[in-house]
DNA sequence: GCATGTCAAGTTGTG
DNA sequence: CACAACTTGACATGC
């Protein structure tokens, strides 16, 4: 069992910058590409310094945050790594940090944001997603990154249509993004027992997230839920993910979609246990949940 | 220094 | 019908 950090430290001095497209827009082509190179090679340094801090923890997997370029296939103010000053040095940090999640069997992922939608109607929709996913893919080749994850996004009136335009889209990704790609149930509109189908269709493997599966029941039980998403991964030879999370207002009083600072021990699936799977913990406290989970359980 | 408002993007459900 | 919630800050601005 491998334990995941989702992105964020809350006490490690590891942070993350990010620029938007409107203050950008107000320098000059030259000062927008100093600007962006000082960003982007501060994170991808601190991309570095996340590996090697995981790695103390005894933490095994970590998901990248997706703006690590920020605003890199916006349509105004997009730019390449060759645009940049410091491409250079951002290449071969990029070139370490691949070298160093392998050498320590640290694996990574990307979780697109909400923007990414390939069951979208709207054809500007799907390729504003299909370019972020390909940006995402092109950086999870440099770090070595395994998995690209997405929902399957919203059901536009009917569900089978809706998955059935993912599907054609999905076909028509390049191979470094289709070997990536993954997909997730969520907490308002498909469940495992809705993805399971495509999944198998397009030997797509499927995220198995039990908090959203507690929150958008299908009638499957956890166990069946997480055998049914393990031969998923099993049919294309790769270890299973899944995502735990606690809810933060407990499961009786209003919401509990909202996330917990921490998992309880109670939330963590009996049939989880001593299965070779990476579990990525969703929870504010970031760092400092993965290593308490660990601990409570045992680890 | 510190508080506040803003930031590319989609979709759904709530008030 | 407008707006918050998802992931969640970080940063620019203004006092």
């Amino acid at each position: 069992m491998r334990f995941g950090l989702c992105c964020l430290f809350k006490e490690e001095k590891v942070t993350f910058r990010t620029t938007t497209a409107k203050n950008l827009s107000l320098l000059s082509l030259d000062l927008q590409l100093q600007k962006l190179s000082g960003i982007c090679l501060h994170n991808v340094s601190n991309l570095f310094l996340a590996l090697e801090t995981v790695q103390r923890f005894g933490i095994g997997a970590f998901r990248i945050m997706s703006p690590l370029f920020p605003r890199m296939t916006h349509p105004e103010v997009g730019y390449t790594l060759a645009d940049l000053p410091d491409g250079a040095d951002i290449q071969q940090l990029l070139d370490n940090i691949r070298k160093f999640a392998q050498q320590n069997s640290i694996r990574l992922s990307f979780h697109p944001d909400q923007f990414v939608v390939l069951s979208s109607p709207h054809v500007t929709v799907v390729e504003n997603s299909i370019r972020e996913l390909e940006y995402q893919a092109m950086l999870a080749e440099a770090v070595g990154a395994e998995v690209i994850n997405v929902h399957a996004g919203g059901v536009y009136g009917d569900k089978h249509l809706a998955l059935s335009r993912f599907g054609a889209v999905f076909q028509g990704l390049s191979e470094t993004l289709r070997s990536r790609l993954t997909v997730e149930n969520d907490d308002i509109s498909y469940t495992v027992r809705d993805l399971l189908p495509l999944c198998r269709e397009l030997a797509v493997p499927l995220v198995y997230d039990v908090h959203h599966h507690r929150c958008n029941p299908d009638g499957l039980t956890v166990a069946e839920a997480t055998e049914q998403a393990a031969e998923t991964w099993r049919t294309v030879g790769r270890e299973q993910y899944c995502h735990i999370s606690s809810p933060r207002n407990g499961w009786s009083s209003g919401d509990p979609k909202p996330h917990a600072d921490y998992i309880d021990p109670v939330d963590f699936p009996d049939c989880w246990l001593g299965r070779e799977m990476t579990v990525d913990v969703e929870a504010k406290a970031k760092e400092l949940a993965v290593v308490r989970l660990m601990q409570d359980l045992g680890q």
